[in-house]
DNA sequence: ATGGCACGGCAACCGTGA
């Protein structure tokens, strides 16, 4: 089974190259990201010509996520279990032949001050608590998406971020520990332990050319899909197109 | 050098992103 997690700043901005993609890599799920727009809005005519089918939770103008599919899903949720009524779109959770897949876009906190940055370290809590209760209920699973976590000093290059981004910060990244030490697995480094590896690179200051980036996008897996890790590749290509996101895939291949 | 660029909303810039 292959599985493609995108955060691709505007969905509609991005059809286009998103359904190139599709036709490229051929993924069983592709998970999107900050698709800012709301159902009715979500093109969902390209991705059909594609052969793929939509599951949206969407929002005006900001965040949002999606599941596109060749096979019909279940939908298990709509919003991360324990997140206040009307909250940001930041989560959706299908399953496909026996597999949980979550699709998570976790804030940012750099925005709204210490309230901003704690409402970030609740949101990983809650998801915490969700991943705790599927190893509970023994079932194997994926949380991938948009983390906005930068887990160790060499997840981003020199000068790329401040040592006070809610991206690096202490507490951020021992609230990415924690979902580790639940027994989750960092598929990309699990398969590519050493690599310079980054996932999206800024609009700004020639970023990308100048190869200043950060590995914040992720997909963690239970431990039995960790013994069937068969490649995970971050689609680099993809942040050199003409008007690209500013992340690329990650995509996870999964045997048995 | 703490700003640069891009997005949506909505019709001039502004909030947000990372």
């Amino acid at each position: 089974m292959k599985i493609a997690t995108w955060n691709v700043n505007s969905v509609r901005t991005r059809a286009a190259l998103v359904a190139d993609f599709l036709a490229r890599e051929q993924p069983d799920l592709l998970l999107m990201q900050e698709i800012k727009c709301e159902a009715h809005q979500f093109p969902g005519d390209v991705f059909e010509a594609a052969g793929y089918r939509a599951a949206i939770v969407g929002q005006k103008s900001y965040n949002g996520v999606a599941v596109l599919s060749r096979e019909a899903v279940d939908i298990r949720e709509r919003a991360l279990p324990g997140e206040a009524e009307g909250s940001a779109s930041r989560y959706i959770e299908v399953e496909l032949r026996d597999l949980i897949v979550g699709n998570l876009y976790l804030p940012n906190g750099n925005s709204g001050g210490d309230e901003g940055f704690r409402a970030k370290l609740d949101w990983m809590g809650k998801l915490h608590d969700h991943a705790a209760g599927l190893l509970d209920a023994d079932r194997d699973f994926m949380l991938a998406g948009d983390y906005n976590v930068c887990p160790t000093d060499a997840d981003y290059a020199k000068g790329a971020l401040a040592a006070t981004d809610a991206l690096v910060r202490p507490e951020s990244r021992a609230a990415f520990r924690a979902l580790i030490w639940l027994g989750l697995t960092d598929a990309l480094r699990a398969l590519q332990p050493t690599e310079t590896l980054y996932t999206f690179w800024d609009y700004q200051a020639g970023a990308w050319q100048r190869d200043r980036g950060l590995r914040i996008d992720h997909a963690l897996v239970s431990p039995r899909v960790s013994e069937r890790l068969e490649s995970v590749v971050v689609a680099k290509g993809e942040r050199d197109k003409v008007q690209p996101s500013d992340h690329v895939p990650v995509v996870v291949v999964i045997g048995g």
